[in-house]
DNA sequence: GATAAAAGTGAGTACTCACTCACTATATTC
DNA sequence: GAATATAGTGAGTGAGTACTCACTTTTATC
């Protein structure tokens, strides 16, 4: 359209946008559009019952256009998922995690700063977190992709961070699969009740989160007391 | 291995049949097929990536057979998950509840029971209860009916329990929200990591069920020591 | 400012979707 | 065993699907 206005009011992208242009360089300017769009459809009705047509109406753009930049829907959704999963949640928690290492040396602040810290990310990127979850137990390949990136990591994380912080602690693996599956579950939990729950609700993440890491301290990270 | 003997008595009548059809009366041939088809299909691949034709050819029947049943796809879906929500989850809460109620005095000991007995539920409804599971976060209807069949009535339940069993426990709204939302996390967690983990894997939802409790039960029911 | 590459699109395509209908087969009732 | 209702189906239907292609417009490079 000759004399459209292309001075849009704040150009300010949302985090998703920034990760997947650290990813892929610069987007052109539809394309930025399409990633908006299909994010936000994705979260609000699911992979499956969103359609091309609907991703790029609401982007103002002609379907066409997501195949010009996207070879099949599915890998629209992928490059969507994996630069957020791939270049911001591991290295970010490996950075901060040794950044703040010398100063945590309780291993239960230390829990109750990651747990905070991931469930901040994750309202961050609400609505992609929202994508995986929901096709997680759908989705198989995306659930290889999260296993595979996040899984093996953050237990090999864990299990070293117990080992300099209380080594006295003897946690077998089982109860470590335990530990971890539960810090998800709670997450998890909090992060949906949010997301999923009347909007105008009061709603604190600080004591919600505050109140899991507490549950999962005293039960894992608490050595048994001899009276 | 005590219990480890395989059963395969429930082959031809899944739970999910009985439920339907306590709230239908019997079901003509093929249309028992439909739905032990349909409940697969949409645990398997969710609601919006099941196709009428899937679910007619897994049934072994024609299309068309699937429309002098169901209004439509959806209609479909509720009238499989609605009996047993309807029929099995609140009466048979209820009924046990009152039925085990002069045996469990202690608060924890129910809490232990009932937790292990909603789960035990959950198994037994596996494929139904993931559909649920799935949909609830894209499906506002499915949400709605959910919360309005279970969240009021269990919140009732739980507030006159800990009433009756408790009384010097004072727990705030917000307290009690928090410890219920609590244990819905921890349940689906045990449940999903199952249901989509690797199958081979060695699992003990009592092991599982009992930690989960016990982490409910410390932090929301024990009245404070003075040491 | 010419040229080439990349971005963007209208108009399709082949196919699948949920759903319908006229019709036959099978029970149920008298 | 005739009448009637219910169960079941093959062959469609229009709308919608992901995706393609020839083509134009914009942007980057010299």
């Amino acid at each position: 359209m000759a004399g459209m206005v292309t001075d849009n009011t704040t150009d300010y992208t949302t985090p998703i946008l920034l990760a997947v242009e650290a990813a892929e360089g610069r987007l052109p300017a539809k394309k930025r559009l399409l990633v908006s769009a299909a994010v936000e459809c994705f979260a609000e009705h699911g992979f499956a019952a969103t359609s091309t047509r609907m991703i790029a109406s609401r982007a103002g753009v002609a379907e066409a256009t997501i195949f010009r930049h996207y070879q099949t829907k599915k890998d629209l959704l992928v490059r969507l998922v994996e630069p957020v999963l791939d270049q911001l949640i591991l290295p970010g928690m490996d950075a901060q995690l040794t950044e703040i290492h010398p100063q945590k040396i309780d291993l239960a602040e230390l829990v109750r700063w990651v747990m905070a810290n991931r469930l901040a990310y994750a309202r961050e990127f609400a609505p992609l977190v929202r994508i995986v979850i929901q096709e997680l137990p759908v989705n198989t390949e995306l659930r290889a992709m999260v296993v595979g990136k996040l899984g093996t990591k953050i237990k090999t994380i864990i299990a070293s961070e117990i080992r300099r912080l209380a080594p006295d602690l003897r946690l077998t693996p089982t109860e470590i699969d335990r530990m971890l599956r539960t810090v998800v579950s709670l997450l998890v939990g909090i992060f949906l009740a949010k997301e999923l729950g009347p909007p105008d609700q009061s709603w604190d993440d600080e004591a919600e989160v505050d109140a899991a890491a507490e549950m999962i301290i005293r039960t894992y990270l608490t050595p048994p007391k001899d009276p």
